[in-house]
DNA sequence: CGGCATCCTAAGGGATACTG
DNA sequence: CAGTATCCCTTAGGATGCCG
């Protein structure tokens, strides 16, 4: 997705109307996922829900991310506003990543999501079951 | 990620001990973000909620998708028990898709995090605006 | 310790053409 | 209309090495 805005005319075929649909809503989807649709970004500020962290426990506590992404997540989160990176002068250095009253926020918004998984995991193995068997 | 279970040993550095922070919470979302991360799969959820729709409706109602990725969504999340596929065996054929149960509730739990991207947006803006001026 | 910079691959996903 | 199959390209993201 190379543009933001899409100023396109979005020819809609004269007869078969269906004019904007729910546009917004969309729109904000694709807003939500681009930012935290990525593979660490909720993980981490789940984690941070807990407890302020530091860049070396973060690596730790998420079993598989690089080095370079941790980075690079962080970064991202810190520039939306999500999470505080605070540089303690000391020697060996050590960086501390905190959530921001706006990633508190997220974090409230995301539990739902995180029960649902939780509660409906079972189902949808189920479901997968039955489909593969079938086809 | 190629395997689920990770039967790793995790190896905790002695004095540094930190044991399972929240790997249960962390995992679920894991599990989550492979099912529901991708591009399109909480877009099409999300227009699903409103009324049954067909495929060429929601292809034309999801700006930018490409067919074969439409399809490869629609089946997954078929497959995983959030929508249900219905063929009419007319010419030209018709397919409906509809939610299921489970992903109406799914819906519900999504519903927070629409709203947390739609009061959050202008914040999140500014943040970045910020971030990027000073760097 | 907490990063960058570089390289490289695997996967995601678009474009196009064809089919029942 | 609603797909499938093929090709191709871009990106996410892991591995490695260096540095303050």
């Amino acid at each position: 997705m190379e543009d933001g805005t899409s100023p396109q005319p979005r020819h809609i075929e004269g007869t078969d109307v269906l004019p904007r649909p729910d546009e917004t809503a969309t729109c904000e989807l694709r807003d939500l996922l681009d930012r935290l649709g990525d593979k660490w970004s909720l993980l981490v500020v789940e984690l941070l829900g807990h407890r302020l962290l530091r860049f070396s426990e973060l690596q730790r506590q998420i079993d598989g991310i690089s080095q370079r992404m941790l980075t690079r997540t962080l970064r991202h989160l810190e520039r939306d506003g999500l999470i505080t990176r605070t540089v303690h002068p000391v020697v060996p250095p050590r960086v501390d990543y905190e959530l921001t009253a706006l990633g508190r926020s997220l974090l409230v918004a995301v539990e739902p999501l995180v029960s649902w998984t939780r509660e409906n995991r079972p189902s949808i193995a189920r479901a997968r079951v039955d489909y593969d068997r079938q086809e």
